[in-house]
DNA sequence: AATGAATGAGCCTTCATTCAT
DNA sequence: GATGAATGAAGGCTCATTCAT
């Protein structure tokens, strides 16, 4: 039952790959640690996946998914609470997924956002794209009628760049503790999820409200 | 052809460096790629630097302060202005910096945030951390004396994570233009420095008042 | 789908083997593709033949019985023929070969002559050594008593040279259609193979006599 | 003077690929052999020439200009001479090029002739063109005026696979010496260059003067 | 100061073959 | 007889760096 079953190398792979990939990115992850890592042959990540591009993009499926499932979008509001309620637990999702410690994806999403390499961007699209335009639609609730379409926009992006920041908070927090050179180190406030998604949407909130009256008047 | 000016050759590769390490990040980043665009000798990388990574440091240091140079921190408002005309004032500065197409510090900020060589960290926070006292400073003063510590941070985050989130939109959208792979190409606002510091500061100070009006309360 | 017959997986093993070895050679040949084009597990080609260089051989031995089934030896003519017609039959009969497009047997012989695996050498001769031996009786006949053994060599390369050059020729052609690079494209004739065993013909029984005319005098 | 000097290593490096894809092929030879042999470290294959294929294809172009150098293409023969000398006189050339043992040159040839990489497709016939058209010339003096293309063509064809053909034949000796396997070793004759090009001469000029006549009748 | 050559470690991938089932 | 997984040895190539001049 330990060797030979295809289906558990696979996943000791994709396991391995999802932490070289978010520790390193992908140019610097290496067939050879991410199969040292997960105790198999340097051939089986060839034979499972067909190149490390695939395994790539099937590593970042896998975590996001798993990611999903921890912290389901809704954070836990029905459909039926009022659009504020609603973003609150969106945001709260979301910040819930990036700081999530055991999570990797988001190294790999921001990696991908910086040192974009491409292969992502077609599945981050297609997973991402139905929740921004959820996020949407809710956004637009809270703007009112007279918001135009660059209104939405321009508060969805206040939105989850604040959602999102913490990401990279976290991988230079992390850096620091391995490479604690000079004293150049800031004070850190290790925020928990709960007062960061409640800031963030009092924050937000009263954004859009503003945002809302100017398009009023 | 063979003596030269050792100076000029110096900035030659600074130059090509920052442009590189800005379209490929550092592990993608070649000396030889370096070289030929600067047009010096190979072996000259590691004579005036002593590594690829103080090259690294180096370029991202001129870049970071042409870019101050070309965009000064106040954004043109007097220290003796209002506090939330100077904070409108810093934000229009970081977005103009950020946004500005020639400028490839950027890019390579958020690949070190993203990607982290732990190379820039001694220096982007010697750079940078008396600029982020400075907002802090016009922060508390909007927050007013009631508001905690973490208070400030947070609105801080919230303001910075807005501010520079454009660089990796910017970054994005490059990339599909070269890639236009499919159909999942979200439409993209084009959004003005003007417009988009506006409304980073519309949002944000709504924000701020709200986060005071809850610490008074 | 487990069980199966076995002679039929070998002989689906040994078809595709000659496609495959026909067109990329011993070398560029993998049991991967072969398996792929034949259906069948990666596993079996080292089960039925032991090895890739047995099936090799087998595979060029299959081709070749089948390439002499489709163009018997004699071209048609009967043994009780004179000499010259017998010559005209056989030379014939190999330009027949040679030129049959379906044919990958002289692919492979060709890419053995050029790039010998050694492997062939011992089935080749057991299987054209009897070709050659008849092929020289005629020879003789028709060089008279007086040729020695080395003029029938000589007569022999002559012909069997001329007989098999078009397998060369197209192979060049299939790859020039492939990859038309340049106009450094010769005009290429495409001779039918009754004229080109026409001219063969006539050209080397000329170049006979002439042989013998020199012996003889 | 011996470290250091580019040029010689660039020279061993072609000395050994000529050796090597000879014996061995494209496909065949390895840059770690190729290296071994000339004494130099592994990556200077792609410092000197930028890839394995295009070491291949300028091994072959000095193997081809050297033969040509040691082996005068109009074999000594004025261009004043009468067209059946000069026939001669460039039989023999081609036969001594063949022919010579130490001249790796054809053995390439005829592995891309089998075993076309269509790497060398370009070289060789802006090489060979020339040398075809001016064989083409003398064949179509010899062949009278009423000869068609066609009839030239298959004389030149006639001539060059005879030619040709001893490459072919040495490289089977060769192999069968290193590996006697079994008793299938044809009586081997050694002819001379001086011998075959004088076989090949006489037998081709009463296939071509047979030609001649038919076409004449 | 500058250069071209050289180096060695490492990377991703391929492949014939073998194992366990 | 058949299968999918596994293996390990290579293979071509890249790259930051160092040497000798």
């Amino acid at each position: 039952m330990a060797r030979k079953d295809g289906e558990h190398t696979r996943s000791k792979i994709l396991e391995a790959a999802c932490e070289v990939f978010g520790e390193k990115g992908f140019r610097g992850a290496t067939h050879a640690e991410i199969c040292r890592r997960s105790g198999v042959n340097t051939a089986l990540i060839n034979y499972h996946f067909r190149s490390k591009e695939i395994l790539y993009v099937e590593a970042w499926s896998l975590a996001f998914s798993k990611s999903l499932e921890a912290h389901p979008v809704d954070g836990g509001v029905p459909d039926s609470a009022p659009a504020e309620e609603r973003l609150r637990g969106r945001i709260f999702s979301i910040v819930s997924r990036v700081m999530d410690e055991d999570n990797k994806v988001f190294n790999i999403v921001h990696r991908e956002m910086a040192a974009p390499t491409g292969l992502l961007s077609k599945v981050i699209h297609e997973t991402i794209d139905p929740l921004r335009q959820d996020m949407e639609r809710i956004i637009r609730e809270l703007l009112g009628a007279k918001a135009s379409e660059k209104d939405v926009h321009l508060c969805m992006m206040s939105i989850m760049s604040q959602c999102f920041h913490p990401s990279e908070r976290r991988h230079r927090h992390k850096l620091m503790k391995k490479n604690p050179q000079g004293g150049h180190c800031v004070k850190i406030f290790d925020f928990s999820v709960q007062e960061l998604a409640e800031h963030i949407s009092d924050f937000s909130i009263a954004g859009i409200k503003a945002t809302r009256k100017k398009t009023e008047s």
